[in-house]
RNA sequence: GGAGGGGUGGGUGAGCGGUUAAAGCCACCAGACUGUAAAUCUGGCGUCCGGAAGGGCUUCGUAGGUUCGAAUCCUACCCCCUCCA
């Protein structure tokens, strides 16, 4: 496959962490470089000026939700995915993989594909390796993904070895689908490793996917609820088995402290629901940590969330007012959650592409987990496994 | 003056003889959210002891009473609301 339209050059390597940047037909990404989610192509509740506005150069969206709605040819019609959502730079689709896992109950498995019973209206749908491909083609993102099988992290291991010998040969068909086309060209296909946390797997996997010659790589499977520790420790392991000249794509990931620890195993993409949800709910993050803007303390706090960010609701609000547009349910609050958010994560990864140019990122990382406190580890699983029982998918 | 309705935990509001320390909602407290079926979800919320299971104490306007047992029935009193004069 030659993606005459895409490359990636790497600029500072140090022990780990590294920057660079990827030219696609829309425009070039610094790396370490974080992408909004778009799912349905929106980052829900956002313009595309103020996604931009707030420091994003690659946005992601979702092939499986624009395929059920409003279709990969309704949105290839509409002048495609970047024009269709009125987003001017470079975009990347992820295969409906990860929906598979997520929508449980309404999905069955095979070799073949997915079969999804749609959540939008009970229809049936096959997805294939070769389908999958076809509608991210249609979409037209600068970066397309193979689809691949994710599983959950209690699975035991020959569940978790036939899911990663599926999302190898999907990714052998992904591959042929999509080099032997006319989109190669505009297009780059990035392969995904899997393996659960298993280190024999994830090397099995991550050897026979570097093995393929695609224009990126991608670790899946992961923050799917094992521990930090193991996840860092896995996304180590594969970066360090995986090309050096090709991006490296953490998916799902992350939280600030995972973005700037997996950022130091070697990862150059990341893409993440939290800023956007977590900020939906009144979560903001700060340097110190992430705080509750709904919380009675704030009611009168004149002086704005962090008054070290620069994002719009930080320069312009205070975080009374916030607490107010929460409490009142408007529609403001949580959109200027999100912008916080996505200021505050674009922003470190700015910085961290800056520490890593000027050879002190080790130090960034330091000072960084000096000052912030991420929530308890306990709690997350303890509610975790609540909510899962809650939503009756466990 | 006449007729009727009502006073329940921080608020609202169910309950109308035992299974009620008292539903639900709000507020408040604590927490979760990782390739978005999420502007969502979980737990706590009289008080004391206990890690927990559980146990003790005090609550439904006030004061009495009936009953094995009362927020629920009776009496008196104090407030509040609606309608008619």
């Amino acid at each position: 496959m030659s993606s005459s339209r895409f490359s990636f050059t790497l600029k500072y390597s140090l022990a780990g962490a590294r920057t660079g940047e990827m030219q696609t037909p829309h425009g070039s990404v610094p790396t370490p470089a974080f992408m909004p989610v778009a799912t349905q192509a929106s980052v829900k509740g956002l313009s595309p000026d103020e996604v931009r506005g707030v420091g994003a150069d690659i946005v992601l969206a979702n092939a499986y939700h624009l395929y059920l709605r409003p279709g990969v040819e309704t949105v290839q019609r509409m002048g495609g995915l970047q024009r269709f959502m009125e987003w001017n730079g470079p975009a990347l689709t992820d295969s409906g993989g990860f929906q598979a896992f997520s929508m449980g109950s309404l999905r069955r498995m095979d070799d073949e594909g997915i079969r999804f019973r749609s959540h939008l209206d009970g229809s049936e749908h096959f997805l294939t390796p070769e389908l999958a491909t076809v509608n991210q083609q249609l979409l037209g993102a600068d970066i397309i993904m193979c689809l691949d099988q994710c599983i959950n992290n209690e699975a035991g291991k020959p569940e978790v070895r036939q899911a990663m010998e599926r999302t190898h040969r999907w990714a052998e068909i992904c591959h042929q689908v999509h080099a032997s086309s006319q989109y190669a060209q505009d297009q780059a296909l990035f392969g995904i490793v899997q393996g659960g946390v298993f280190e024999d797997l994830r090397e099995e996997s991550a050897n026979f996917i570097a093995g393929i010659p695609f224009e990126g790589y991608a670790v899946g499977g992961l923050a799917v609820g094992e521990s930090k520790a193991q996840m860092y420790e896995t996304t180590g392991q594969v970066t360090a088995l995986l090309p050096e000249d090709k991006p490296r794509y953490l998916m799902g990931v992350g939280s600030p402290e995972d973005l700037v620890e997996c950022v130091a195993q070697g990862v150059d993409m990341f893409d993440c629901v939290l800023p956007t949800r977590v900020g939906r709910n009144g979560g903001f993050y700060t340097r110190e940590g992430r705080l509750d803007i709904t919380k009675r303390r704030y009611m009168e706090d004149t002086g704005p969330v962090d008054e070290s960010c620069d994002c719009y609701a930080c320069q312009r609000f205070s975080a009374g007012y916030l607490w107010h547009l929460f409490k009142a349910k408007e529609l403001l609050g949580p959109r200027l959650a999100s912008i916080h958010n996505l200021r505050f994560i674009l922003r470190l990864m700015e910085e961290m592409r800056q520490a890593i140019s000027e050879d002190r990122f080790d130090r960034f990382r330091a000072e960084f987990h000096r000052a912030y406190k991420p929530t308890d580890e306990a709690a997350r699983q303890e509610q975790k496994t609540r909510w899962l029982k809650a939503r009756g998918t466990s």
